[in-house]
RNA sequence: GAGGGAUUAGUGUAAUGGUAGCACGAGGGUUUCUGAUACCCUUAGUAAGAGUUCAAAUCUCUUAUCCCUUACCA
């Protein structure tokens, strides 16, 4: 069988590059360069570890470069902070780039001498209209707009006032250099672009040097240039913003020759990730912060890089999960369940197991001191990882009381419900198997204790000896506990979607109506088994720190920054796939 | 009312004129000291219509639907 290689359209397009020679010598893959563009503005979210994915991924599997370059030409809008949590969240996902960081900024000298130079080819002008009239001037859709008056200035004078726009002389929205290409274009981006405005605020790198900023579209097609890029991989929104990517490149280049000629990359452009029930706007993002809706931009309901990290998700299943979503044109909507599915993947396989009881229900052994030994503990053997021969076994307390879940009994179960009703049997996991025979309620009807039996023929969870008969007595379900008497309490989030609709906003336009109230459960009081924290030598450390676990039959959990010595704080990461559950909600 | 993109099982994604596959989901089963995991089985698709061709998911045309574009944001 032959194994064929899916390569994705951006592939298949750099595949051809290569064999054609277009970017160097036919064949040499090396001469590939992406980059990843964050504007320091917030925080990366999941759709941004996409689009890392992708132009990191071919920058790799090339042989090629990988540049991160913060696109900081809005001095309005960025921050340092932001600047620094860009550089963790990649730095946690393992994204690597090559060489130093680049800046938008440290080419403002080279972009405003291309400025001068489409100044003096007569392919721009200063134009004196206000932000209202250019947008009169600019038309609508179907229909052609209108030349400003300043249009057909002379050169000198342009470039006289570019310069006054440059040395500070000039008030905020008072003069734009604008490219003239022509307001009858049916792509209104082509209408005579603003190529830089007056912004009177000190940047975060360069101080008050500056008092014009590029636009978007004039920047960012230059700084590819200037770094070499071959494949400036975008999302589809800029499909219409790739004529004039190539426009401002041509017009610089237009008189030029050889060598003189600056590099052209090529824009390509994919569909973003989209999420069902999330949203990816940044503007949301901010606004659920400003506003005290959650916990900062790490808060673990979110999906920023941060909140993932916060809640327990490993780079590893981001990254998973992203491959797993392609790299199309099609704007498509991916499941949520998709990206647990992938954090489960992953932690099945590395998250050590311990215990823990999150909403807990004293269990009585009444046997337990029949030979006058009541306050035995007997330390049973537990495997650390089913899944991982080398993680090791643990010892932990059992004795006359413990915790179970509140779920584990019923008072009249059903017939397939297979943990404690009275009369029924079932092993404590590593511990022994116990039958129930009794229980106690309080006032309101809440069960407070469950009165059971154990068989010391079962110790370690293993099945007792078959009878005279032959046969093997056999218990249909398997539950987890805690000791009573040794161990510890925590504080564990519980965490549900942030919002309660598949397109938040989507219905009425803001966002805020589809906030789901009930996306923070706080539990208090649960209880952990004694050993959970003590990671013996032969468990996996996590790279980042972050200490994961899986609780036996609840889920995934994480300690959470908020933990201190006398408080212990947990994030559940996701719960377990959940059969019973799912049938009995139907 | 313009321009630019897109449309393949429920979802996501392959097949680039020559057998429509894969993953997840869903349903069922086996195993099991986690109702987890693992394993097995089942499930269902080329938006509609026309054309070109021996042959169309693939090329052409028409229609429908969805997304993007009307910032001195990126």
């Amino acid at each position: 069988m032959t194994e064929t290689i899916q390569r994705h359209f951006i592939q298949q397009i750099i595949d051809a590059d290569i064999e054609s020679g277009k970017w160097g010598p036919p064949g040499d893959r090396s001469v590939i360069t992406t980059r990843f563009p964050p504007e320091p503005n917030g925080y990366l979210h999941i759709g941004h570890a996409k689009a890392i994915h992708i132009s990191h991924g071919i920058a790799r599997e090339y042989g090629g470069k990988f540049n991160l370059r913060f696109d900081d030409t809005n001095p309005a809008k960025e921050e340092v902070e932001f600047v620094e949590s860009i550089k963790r969240d990649l730095q946690w996902l393992g994204t690597k780039w090559d060489g130093e960081v680049c800046f938008a900024s440290d080419y403002f000298g080279q972009m405003y001498d291309w400025a001068v130079e489409l100044i003096e080819k007569e392919l721009a002008y200063v134009d004196e209209s206000t932000p209202e009239q250019i947008r009169e001037m600019r038309g609508k859709v179907g229909e052609a707009g209108t030349d400003s008056p300043f249009r057909d200035r002379p050169i000198s004078e342009s470039v006289d006032l570019f310069a006054k726009m440059k040395s500070g002389e000039i008030e905020n929205g008072k003069m734009v250099l604008r490219a003239k290409i022509g307001m009858d274009n049916t792509n209104l981006n082509m209408r005579d672009p603003v190529m830089y405005r007056v912004v009177n605020t000190p940047h975060h790198r360069t101080g008050d040097q500056w008092h014009i900023y590029p636009m978007y579209d004039w920047a960012h097609g230059l700084e590819d240039s200037i770094e070499g890029v071959t494949h400036s991989l975008c999302s589809l929104e800029f499909q219409d913003h790739r004529p004039l990517y190539d426009w401002f490149i041509d017009a610089i280049n237009q008189g030029r020759s050889g060598d003189n000629k600056i590099h052209h990359p090529q824009q390509i452009e994919f569909s973003r990730l989209a999420i069902s029930y999330t949203n990816m706007s940044k503007r949301y993002m901010r606004q659920l912060v400003e506003e005290n809706r959650v916990d900062g931009w790490d808060d673990p309901r979110m999906i920023t890089l941060a909140s993932f990290r916060r809640r327990g998700y490993t780079p590893e299943s981001i990254k998973d999960f992203v491959t797993g979503v392609g790299v199309t044109k099609f704007n498509a909507m991916t499941d949520m369940g998709r990206l647990e599915g992938a954090l489960r993947d992953d932690l099945n396989k590395r998250a050590p197991r311990r215990m823990a009881v999150l909403d807990p229900v004293k269990l009585i052994i009444t046997n337990w001191g029949d030979g006058g030994d009541v306050d035995r503990i007997e330390q049973m053997d537990a495997i650390n990882n089913p899944e991982d021969d080398t993680a090791g076994t643990r010892q932990i307390p059992f004795g006359k009381e413990l915790w179970i879940e509140r779920a584990d009994f019923m008072i009249d179960p059903p017939k397939k419900f297979f943990r404690l009703g009275v009369g029924r049997e079932v092993r404590l996991r590593c511990g022994y198997w116990v039958k129930c025979h009794d229980f106690k309620q309080d006032g309101d009807g809440n069960i407070t204790e469950v009165h059971c039996t154990y068989d010391p023929n079962t110790r370690g969870g293993n099945n007792p000896p078959p009878d005279e008969e032959g046969k093997v007595r056999k218990v249909k379900g398997t539950i987890h506990w805690v000791d009573a008497h040794d161990c510890i309490d925590a504080e564990v989030r519980l965490f549900d979607r942030l919002y309660k609709t598949e397109k938040p906003g989507k219905e009425t336009g803001d966002h805020l109506d589809d906030l789901n109230e009930d996306s923070l459960e706080i539990r208090t009081g649960c209880k952990l088994e004694k050993t959970f924290q003590s990671v013996t030598p032969d468990e996996p450390q996590w790279p980042d720190g972050i200490r994961r676990f899986q609780f036996e039959r609840t889920g995934y959990f994480c300690i959470d920054k908020d933990s201190a010595d006398a408080k212990m704080v947990l994030n559940r990461t996701a719960t377990l796939r959940d059969s019973w559950a799912k049938k009995h909600h139907k």
